[in-house]
RNA sequence: GCCGCGGUAGCUCAGCGGGUAGAGCGCCGGGCUGUUAACCCGGUGGUCGGAGGUUCAAAUCCUCCCCGCGGCGCCA
């Protein structure tokens, strides 16, 4: 079966084609209806002449509607006036699936089409994203596993609450209380032991109704941990790691770039090393901007956006205070007031799309931690026997993929970043 | 959770100093041999988010509720 990309070249100039797809746009004027045929590759407009075409043929294409599925033969030709330049000289058209009136037309709302969202996921810009997103996940999949990564499958249900803060959405596990994972983290950490260096691609859950253009109650979780890695091997990974995501979307995916109208240099730009800041510095940048904050205060996202007006290239803010970070992170030893933690923050206002640390692998430090967070000890058992039988010193991270993906396609939502947004209330479709 | 904005035809919206509901698009019928969000002619279209209240009279004013959008917080 050919493809419409495939066939819109010189070289099937002439000849004789069959193509299938969905009816993208049809119009129809006297004696020829035009009908711009849709599949995963391309659009390619299809010309019936009802002077060349048997009756079967031209009433069907007087009764196909937008949306409809068909097959269609045709002759390949170059015309200045087709858009594209390549157009297929109808001879045969055959209805598959004749679709009723298609509800999207073009100048609907937000709210109407994520109502449509099963079927608005046609068009060309979210098929376009989705492209993207997929070289963005074979990337991040390449990159691991051609560096020695083991790729692992840590559980979506889990037992307790694993991170302090964020809401948890709870089911119910055969009568006991459970809840859908936020993170493999922990689980990652103890598959470290076995097995050194692991990376997994999960689905995470956060039970918060954000009201952001960054936030998604379900989304997709990249996440790596390592055994004897340090800060700063870390923070390499990240950014070979974005860099690979980035430069595979440039080789891969132009046309979809282009598409998306993404100004691609300050993708071409973000090779790395990236910068790195630390907190305090971070904060001496906003006061010199004028912004109102003091050591210890978290980063807002008002503070992130004039950071990422300093950088053309996404970078890291290191070193906050222990206070506003989780209690696993360990604690610099050279000050203590600060954990051994790491952001990878996006440019142009997006901000952050990795969080990553050292995590504390003494015993009695994070059982210190955990009782200083004022977190339940016996809900980490588990996590503090990891201490207990060979501890090793390591460091993790995880990314947002669809952050990254909004940032890579330059979106202005998270929500097209997935093809079925999970936010706020929403849940249909 | 907090702050702001909104909900009127299938869709996008106007109407909101109270007086029997409007446009464009869509849809239906007709026309058109090169359309690119086609165009031209005719037709079609409503529990004005819900409940209560004020009034001779409410889409319009008041109260409560529901839903959505944007921003903050939470974070990836």
């Amino acid at each position: 079966m050919l493809s419409i990309r495939s066939v819109k070249s010189d070289s099937f100039i002439g000849k004789c084609v069959e193509l299938r797809g969905w009816v993208y746009r049809k119009v129809s004027l006297g004696g020829k209806i035009f009908i711009v045929l849709r599949d995963s590759s391309d659009i390619i407009q299809c010309v019936v002449d009802e002077s060349k075409v048997n009756s079967r043929t031209w009433s069907n294409a007087e009764k196909i509607t937008r949306e409809s599925s068909c097959i269609v033969r045709g002759v390949v030709k170059s015309d200045p006036r087709a858009p594209g330049g390549y157009e297929l000289q109808v001879s045969d058209l055959e209805i598959v699936g004749l679709s009723e009136w298609f509800p999207i037309r073009g100048n609907e709302g937000v709210d109407y089409l994520l109502d449509h969202r099963h079927l608005w996921i046609r068009s060309r810009r979210l098929q376009a994203i989705m492209k993207i997103k997929h070289t963005v996940l074979e990337a991040g999949r390449e990159y691991f596993n051609r560096n020695g990564w083991w790729e692992v499958t840590p559980p979506i249900l889990t037992s307790s609450a694993c991170e302090s803060g964020a809401t948890q959405f709870e089911v119910n596990y055969f009568g006991q209380k459970a809840y859908l994972s936020q993170s493999a983290q922990l689980y990652l950490e103890a598959l470290i032991y076995t097995l050194d260096k692991v990376w997994s691609l999960t689905p995470s859950f956060r039970a918060e109704k954000s009201r952001t253009r960054r936030h998604l109650a379900e989304y997709w979780h990249l996440e790596a941990e390592a055994a004897w890695y340090g800060m700063e091997d870390m923070m390499k990974v990240v950014e070979e790691l974005v860099y690979y995501m980035v430069e595979r979307v440039l080789r891969d995916r132009m046309d979809e770039l282009k598409f998306l109208k993404r100004d691609t240099r300050i993708l071409e730009n973000a090779k790395p090393p990236y910068p790195k800041i630390t907190y305090d510095e971070a904060i001496e940048i906003l006061q010199s901007k004028g912004v109102n904050i003091k050591w210890g205060d978290d980063l807002g996202a008002d503070e992130e956006r004039v950071l990422t007006e300093e950088f053309e290239t996404p970078f890291f803010i290191t070193h906050f205070p222990k206070e506003i970070k989780a209690f696993y992170m360990k604690l610099d030893p050279k000050n203590p007031r600060v954990v051994l933690g790491f952001d990878l923050l996006a440019p142009e206002g997006y901000g952050e799309i990795v969080g990553g640390s050292v995590r504390e692998d003494s015993y009695d430090a994070l059982l210190k931690r955990i009782i200083e967070m004022g977190l339940n000890p016996e809900e980490y058992k588990w996590y503090l026997d990891l201490r207990r039988y060979g501890s090793v010193p390591h460091s993790g991270f995880g990314l947002g993929i669809e952050r990254t993906v909004m940032w890579i396609a330059g979106l202005d939502h998270i929500r097209d970043a997935i093809p079925f947004p999970r936010f706020r209330e929403r849940i249909y479709p």
